[in-house]
DNA sequence: GACAAATACGACCGTTCGTGTTATTTTATT
DNA sequence: AATAAAATAACACGAACGGTCGTATTTGTC
């Protein structure tokens, strides 16, 4: 790979961490520079435009989601252990980043309002997600884990609230208890689900 | 009540709304005195510095919020009515703002790393909610309602997950199911809570 | 109607924003 | 070692940022 290219992922990676912290319209390129110990201007050479960038960002983001959150969670077995996994590993990649907290989460409220590629790509993120969770849920059916007749998709967003309620406690709240909260939450539904 | 109180008041509803929809960070000067159309100069003379204007937006929302969602629920019944109308006003009052949703979500994701009297405010008002939530949970077991051994506080945390999940799937995934999905998870929670 | 206080304004400050252009350094190839 | 290419830095730009200041206008009081 060349060196060009593997400066653009250093930036990149420095950015989705920044992001995470700042926001997306809260991150500038002086900022970035500095977290980089570039100038600005060569830093800015590796992209076309600033939009450009925080695509670059969205797209590193979900890089690391898939290989930190979803590709473990999927070498779980089938089934109920593999749901559980998904949400003990988004607990964690929550958790891991304790400045800062989930890019995606960071990147939402700005984003829902501003139609564009930006936008479009955060959507994409969170609709395979929600889609991991659901497909998740139904193989968990399969297996007999679940009922047959459970509303997976249901499931996904009872999921996913439990996930962002953890996120609003954790971080802003600061409180000791969230990933307890979350972890009853979890059990009640997973337990009405069977 | 003087012209600049009356003045004041209304810069700072202009100013909830547009922090809504582009972000605490997000909102400049000069939107804001193009949005009440004043000059720049004019409408910074009643406040001492932004982040004074910026606490002031927190209280008026706080106000509002008041008064559209906590006090006509609590103009309900005792109990499971007044559980449900908590959650179903929060749910319009997201509903009703088409463009900007909650301006609290709003703000979480852009204070959650930055101490200071901006984020205790926020704290403080997401504080008072989840605990009207837990106290009207409480009522509702005292009124035979839900079960004695409930437990109020994760009840709170369950409502405000599925809070959490409908404002994502409405207003980022534009999701026209957003508020089944919402009542579905509502309805079991109550279920599971008698 | 005069006068003082309250309120709003336009012009402007220094800084930083995103983004070009141009020059210098580093790397790869011969 | 010389040279072409790639990567980085330096610098400049117009616009917008939060904020200040002196002045004009409106307002309430006598």
């Amino acid at each position: 790979m060349s060196k060009g290219a593997t400066t653009r992922e250093r930036i990149l990676d420095r950015a989705v961490d920044l992001v995470a912290i700042v926001g997306f319209e809260g991150m500038s390129l002086g900022d970035l520079a500095k977290a980089t110990k570039m100038s600005k201007s060569g830093l800015f050479a590796h992209f076309e435009s600033k939009e450009d960038l925080l695509l670059g960002v969205l797209e590193t983001a979900g890089a690391h989601f898939i290989d930190t959150v979803i590709s473990p969670a999927l070498r779980e077995p089938r089934g109920e252990p593999r749901v559980r996994a998904l949400l003990e590993r988004w607990l964690a990649w929550v958790q891991a980043r304790e400045s800062g907290g989930c890019p995606f989460v960071a990147a939402t409220s700005e984003l829902d309002d501003c139609p564009g590629r930006l936008r479009d790509a955060l959507v994409a993120v969170q609709l395979d997600w929600i889609e991991t969770l659901a497909t998740a849920a139904r193989i968990a059916v399969e297996e007999g884990h679940f009922r047959p007749e459970l509303d997976t998709r249901q499931l996904a967003y009872d999921i996913y609230g439990i996930s962002l309620a953890f996120h609003f406690y954790h971080r802003l709240l600061r409180d000791p208890e969230a990933s307890g909260r979350a972890a009853d939450a979890f059990e009640r539904l997973l337990e009405a689900s069977r």
